[in-house]
DNA sequence: TGTCAACACGAAAACGTTTTCGTAGCACAT
DNA sequence: ATGTGCTACGAAAACGTTTTCGTGTTGACA
C-alpha cells in the first residue's frame, strides 16, 4: 500500500525546495529544463496527484456543487441529476447531493452541512413542508453568506437567485387546451394543495384554458389531494378519493392530473370502472417519465424536460460562480414543456 | 452579505490568540469560564462554523463518500443512492456522485477526480463497458493507496473489496420454478450477454431450476440480448427480438425476463399478439420498480430491495473507515431478493 | 523569601498547495 | 572594480483548523 505523495516528498527526494517542484510541475519558466524533467520524471513515475482538499482550501474554491433534492427515487429528479452532472462534469466541477424527504429540518441540516466550505454553490428544489411553513431563512442566510443558490421547479419569488423553472401554466392551458378541442365536455383537474407551487400553477393553466373556451369551472370537478397521499404507501386512499371523482361527476369525459402518480391511478380506476380509454375518458398527465411511456394505453403528458432543466441550472449556477464581476443579476429561465401525444387523448 | 467568520477574526475581535478561541469553543478545561463564555457568546451572535475544508485538511478525512454509478435515472440505483444516502447521514457524513455512463473511461476519469482527496472511500457499480474490458487498474489501485471500495450489484470477484450482492442465481432459480409449479411447460429467459455478471447469475439460475425439475433447456428459448438495447432508445429492436422469441416457439407460456423493461416489453408483445396474461402466458421479471407495480396486469418479479443494498454497502464501508486496526478483512454480504407476487402469474 | 503547582493562555507546527518576493550566482558592459 | 540584468532557485506567507508544548502569573506553603 503506497500512499499517495505529496510535494514535499518529491522536494526531499530530489533534493530541492516545494517551490521549485510546484514550479516545475505547472512548467514554469523560472524553472530550467533539466529540473523540470527531473521533477516531472519522477512526480510521473510516482503517479502525483495534487491534493483537492489542499487546493480547495487555498483557492477557497472547492469545485463542487450541492444539490438538495426533495427525493431522488424519482423520474423527474434523477433527470435533473443527470443533467446537472453532465455540465457539471464537463465544467471540471462534482456534484454532492442531499436528500430534503420533503422535510423542512433535513433541508436546513443538509444545507448547513454543505454551507461550511463544502461546495461552492447550491442548485435545489423545495420541500413541500418548507413551502408550507414558508420559512426561507436559510436560503437567504445561505446567499447573505455570498454563495449562489440556484432554485429549479420548485421555488419562491422572495428569494433573489436565478430559477429555472416549467412554463406550468401554459403547459397545463395546452393540456387542457387539447382536452376540449377533442371534444370534452366535462374535464376534472387533480392536483395537488395550494402551497405546491407547480399544484397551483397548473392549477391556474386548467382554469386559464376553460375560460378561454367559456366553460364554467365546477369545484366538484377539482381535486386536490392531500400531498401525504402522493406517496406511494397511500394509493389506496388516493384511489379512493379519485374514485369519488368519478362517481360525482357521471358525465366525466377528461382529465388533466398534475402528474404521473395521479395520472395512473386515475387510469386505474377507470379501468375499474369500465371505461375505455381514450373513448369514454381522455387523460394527460405531466412530466414525462418511465410510467406514462409504458402505461397501457400509453399516456399523453407534458413533458418538462428535466435533463435540460438540470444542465441550465447547471450552467447558470457554474456562470455564476466564474463570473468576475460581483454583480447580482438573477435569471429567470423557463423551460418550454411540449405535449407529448400518446394513446391516451384520440 | 457578511461572509463567513473565521476563527482569526473571532480572535482579533477579542483579543485573544486562535489557540484560545479553538479551546474555547470546543469547552477545553484549559480556557477559563470567563473566556470560554466571551468566546462563545461571540461566535454564535457571528453564526461562526468551523471551515470543512480545513478540517479535511487537517484531519485528512473528509467524511464524504464517493458514488460511482451507471446511471442515476434508473429505479433500483436512485433506491440504493437513497438507501446510501440515509446512512451515510445519520453517521455525519456526506455523499458525492458519479455517473459512468457504463463507460469506461467516464468510471476512471471520475475516479480519479475524486480520490484524490475528496472523499473517503467509493461504493460503486461497475460500467459495462468495464466489465466487457475486463480492465480493472482504477480499483486496485485505488485500494492500494489505503482507499477503500464497495461493490454491489455488479461486482467482480478478482478485486478485494466488501461487497453487496444479491443472490441472483437463488433469486432467478425461486421465479422460474414459481413458473414450473404454475404449470409452465415451455418458460424462455430474456436476458443480457454473458459478461454483464448478474444477467450470468440469473440466466445460471434459471438453468438450475429447469435442472432440479428435470427440463431440458432449449436454446431457442433463451435470448441474451444485446445490451444496446438495454436504452430506451432502443425500444423497438428490442421489441423484434423478444417478438421472434414469441414466434419461434409457439407453445410459450412462461417468460422470466433479467429485468424490469424486458419484462414489460414481453408484456407489451403478448398484447399484440393477443395473449393473455397469465392464462396464456405467465411472466416473472426482476428489480421491483414502478413499472412492475402499475403494469397491467401488475408485474410478478423479484424484488432486489435496492435501499438495503444501500444501507448495508454504507454500513460496511463506514465501518470499515472508522475502524481503529488496519485489518483487510473483507466482507460479502448477500442481500436476500423476495418474489412479489402479482398479476402476471397465476 | 523562595519554591512549586495550578491555572490560563500563546506560539508554532502541521495538513498540502500556490505564489510572491528575495537573492545567489553569473555574464556582460562600463 | 562597479553596475546591470539575467537565470534559477528558496523562504515564507497564506488558506482555517487542531494540538502540543512552553511560559508567565498567581497563590499556597515551607
Amino acid at each position: 500500500m503506497k500512499k499517495r505523495i505529496t510535494l514535499k516528498q518529491i522536494a526531499r527526494e530530489l533534493d530541492v525546495s516545494i517551490s521549485t517542484v510546484s514550479k516545475a510541475l505547472r512548467n514554469s519558466i523560472e524553472i530550467s529544463e533539466d529540473t523540470r524533467q527531473k521533477v516531472q520524471a519522477f512526480a510521473k513515475f510516482y503517479n502525483y496527484r495534487p491534493n483537492n482538499i489542499a487546493l480547495s482550501l487555498k483557492n477557497r474554491k472547492t469545485k463542487t456543487i450541492g444539490i438538495i433534492i426533495p427525493e431522488i427515487v424519482h423520474h423527474f429528479f434523477s433527470k435533473v441529476i443527470s443533467g446537472i452532472e453532465a455540465v457539471a462534469n464537463k465544467r471540471g466541477y462534482n456534484v454532492i447531493v442531499g436528500l430534503s424527504n420533503e422535510s423542512f429540518a433535513k433541508e436546513v441540516i443538509n444545507m448547513e452541512m454543505l454551507a461550511n466550505g463544502s461546495i461552492d454553490g447550491f442548485i435545489l428544489s423545495i420541500a413541500k413542508e418548507t413551502l408550507q411553513q414558508q420559512d426561507y431563512h436559510h436560503f437567504t442566510e445561505t446567499i447573505n453568506q455570498g454563495m449562489p443558490i440556484v432554485m429549479f421547479d420548485r421555488v419562491v419569488n422572495a428569494i433573489k437567485c436565478d430559477k429555472i423553472i416549467v412554463d406550468d401554466v401554459l403547459g397545463a392551458k395546452k393540456a387542457v387546451s387539447k382536452l376540449i378541442s377533442n371534444d370534452c365536455k366535462n374535464i376534472a383537474i387533480i392536483t395537488t394543495k395550494d402551497y405546491v407551487s407547480v399544484g397551483k400553477l397548473r392549477t391556474q393553466g386548467y382554469l386559464e384554458a376553460l375560460e378561454e373556451h367559456k366553460i364554467n369551472p365546477k369545484a366538484s370537478l377539482i381535486l386536490k389531494v392531500d400531498d401525504e397521499l402522493l406517496s406511494e404507501d397511500h394509493l389506496d386512499s388516493l384511489e379512493k378519493e379519485i374514485e369519488n371523482l368519478f362517481r360525482n361527476n357521471k358525465k366525466l369525459d377528461g382529465i388533466f392530473a398534475v402528474n404521473e402518480l395521479y395520472a395512473i391511478t386515475a387510469m386505474k380506476v377507470a379501468r375499474k370502472l369500465k371505461m375505455n380509454i381514450p373513448d369514454d375518458l381522455q387523460i394527460i398527465g405531466f412530466t414525462d417519465g418511465v410510467l406514462s411511456k409504458h402505461a397501457v394505453p400509453a399516456l399523453t403528458t407534458v413533458s418538462q424536460h428535466g435533463q435540460k432543466i438540470g444542465e441550465k441550472a447547471a450552467e447558470l449556477l457554474i456562470n455564476n460562480l466564474e463570473r468576475e464581476d460581483e454583480e447580482d443579476i438573477y435569471e429567470t429561465v423557463v423551460i418550454e414543456t411540449e405535449l407529448i401525444e400518446r394513446n391516451s387523448t384520440k
